[in-house]
DNA sequence: GCATTGACTTGGG
DNA sequence: GCCCAAGCCAATG
C-alpha cells in the first residue's frame, strides 16, 4: 500500500524536530538558527532551519519563533509576521528588552540547546 | 534537472 | 560596528 500520503503538505521530520526545539525554548530565553541546526547536526545549514522557521507559521501547534533570532540577535523574522511589531511586543512581553529591532543582553539571554538539553 | 530565492553563518575590508 | 562576498541546504519555478 502506499507509503505515506503525498497529498499531505507536510515536510519531512526536520521541520518538526526544528519546532520541537523552539518549544523547549523557556520564556525570556532566546536562541539562534545556528544554535538550532547545531543541535540538530549542523549538517542542514542553519539556512534550512530558518526555512523549517517559515514552515513553522503552517505548524499544527504554536512555534514560539519570537524566541529565535540570528546570531547576532536581530529580529530577523519580524518581517514574516502578521505586524512587524508582533515579534518584538511577544519578546518585551516576556521581559526580554528589545532596541532597534535587536535584543538586548543577547549573551544573557541566549539559550543553547546542544547545552541546556544535553 | 538547472537556476533562483530564502526567517543564516562566517570571514575579510 | 557595518557592508560585501562566498558557502551551505532545501523548496520552488
Amino acid at each position: 500500500m502506499k507509503p505515506a500520503a503525498p497529498a499531505a503538505p507536510e515536510p519531512r521530520n526536520f521541520f518538526q524536530d526544528v519546532h520541537e526545539v523552539v518549544r523547549l525554548v523557556p520564556s525570556g530565553r532566546v536562541t539562534t538558527y545556528g544554535a538550532i541546526a547545531h543541535y540538530l547536526g549542523a549538517r542542514h545549514g542553519a539556512r534550512t532551519v530558518g526555512y523549517a522557521m517559515m514552515a513553522a507559521h503552517t505548524a499544527d501547534q504554536y512555534v514560539p519563533a519570537h524566541r529565535v533570532l540570528n546570531r547576532l540577535g536581530h529580529l530577523t523574522g519580524r518581517l514574516h509576521y502578521a505586524t512587524p511589531f508582533a515579534m518584538q511586543e511577544a519578546l518585551e512581553a516576556e521581559g526580554i528588552r528589545v532596541e532597534e529591532d535587536r535584543v538586548l543582553d543577547f549573551s544573557k539571554l541566549f539559550w543553547d540547546p546542544s547545552v541546556e538539553l544535553a
